[in-house]
DNA sequence: ATGTCTTTGTGAACGCGTGCACAAAGATGG
DNA sequence: CCATCTTTGTGCACGCGTTCACAAAGACAT
């Protein structure tokens, strides 16, 4: 979240690492799984495999929470789930606002991660007045005009900006301005919010642009020469292709 | 295990810090916009400013690709957009597939930020008999037994992953097996694949779960005193407001 | 009880990323 | 041509995150 301001009040927080938080809901996946083939226990090395970690990251990030694993044996998972559950905050109730009801936005709205893990999908809303009060995974499409009143009315702090990215500021200036304290941002924008709001990313371009950068990168390995003879055309720069040490000013 | 270290060959890459290439894409994006408001120039200051980072970061990162600044100047905007459009790999043209055409692979198949920074959508797979032939997006949908002929036809070295979390390591290893080394998840599964192909991983859930931590540290600095009271009451735990070290299994 | 075996929890080292602060580079004006 | 002013490029220090490696803790068998 590279958007606004510091977060430095995030940070220190309580002693858990940002990378720990980030990780934890990995784990609840893992073990949530587990619980539900009814295994008791699981030990680091199995839960990491399990979560796509390292053990002794698995193992430093739980001992920022507390003691909860047992020497020679593992941990259990009925109660590291619930330990977990209750750090991420997942043991209440979120009421969360979608605000774009476009293809994402509905895609959004019907995927069925949200509920299964303590957030509730309290309204939907759109600029279209041609959108309202159709329904969208079962939830009726309201206006940007209620967007305040939503809010209010729901105590929702959490939104889900899915508009384009020319709407979004405006948007998130609006949900900031009702009482939202936590942004989901799908829109291809840098929101500049105030402090003590959270904004955090996602951006399906810049996924893939960073996937293409790899991409290109192990296709250069290959055929390399031809590569940098095409690029040679280049000003003044020369070829750069993997000259990797120094570069010519 | 002697060192069981088979991952991370990548990042070492090409001199350029992963945290840097991670970035380029926001550079791009706002020298993009500022190419279309004919804005000849830009510094570091205000190309900071608009990506939301810091200047100085901003520098470094650039000083990775070489000196294409003019020092008491700029940047030139046109000249950096090419370069780094270059570095990322967006000169050329990156086939991309995208399997399980649910709500989310509607959305992306439709979704513009792709086929405007040189990918395209080469075809669309999914493993649902009723969806084949069906446009979505203008393509139409092509049933999975076509996977490996599409990939080859086409040359896709990425490809997009839409599916349930059930059927995505499936999907992921036919993928790899018909010659894609790059895979975006947006399955809430953790993938596993040989070493030699990316995968990165988006995944709502873990982004919601991850602003409710942050969400509920806020609303617990507020009345903290009533939150602990309220958990004491588990069994050897105590108040965990802050008593962060040690800890009584 | 005692020894052995398994697995946790963590001290310490290391590497990466960030931000400061400044010298070098170049533009601009006289 | 020289002085001044702007802005880049980067050396350096610091802090966070990761990983190793091992002692401590407990289970379990005898």
């Amino acid at each position: 979240m590279a958007t606004g301001r510091t977060h430095r009040t995030a940070t220190r927080s309580r002693g858990i690492p940002e990378a720990t938080v980030a990780r934890l809901p990995l784990y609840l996946r893992a073990l949530t799984a587990l619980s539900e083939r009814s295994v008791p226990t699981v030990s680091s090395e199995e839960l990491a495999a399990a979560a796509g970690v390292n053990s002794a990251k698995l193992r430093k990030d739980f001992s920022y929470l507390g003691s909860y694993g047992t020497r020679g044996v593992g941990y259990d998972v009925e109660y590291l789930v619930y330990q977990i559950s209750r750090e991420l905050g997942l043991t209440q109730d979120w009421p969360v606002v979608i605000v774009g009801i476009g293809n994402l936005g509905a895609a959004l709205a019907n995927y069925g991660g949200f509920a299964s893990r303590g957030f509730r999908v309290a309204a939907l809303i759109d600029a279209d007045p041609a959108m309202a009060g159709k329904p969208v995974a079962g939830i009726p499409v309201q206006h940007t005009d209620e967007l305040e009143k939503i809010i209010d009315d729901n105590g929702v702090s959490i939104g889900v900006i899915a508009t384009p990215a020319g709407a979004a500021q405006q948007v998130c200036e609006r949900l900031v301005a009702a009482g939202v304290t936590s942004i989901l941002n799908f829109a291809p924008t840098v929101l500049s919010v105030p402090d003590g709001v959270d904004v955090r990313k996602v951006d399906l371009s810049i996924e893939l642009q960073i996937l293409a950068f790899h991409e290109q990168r192990k296709a250069g390995e290959e055929a390399e020469a031809q590569a940098v003879a095409e690029a040679t055309k280049d000003s003044g720069k020369g070829p750069d292709g993997d000259v990797p040490a120094v570069m010519p000013a």
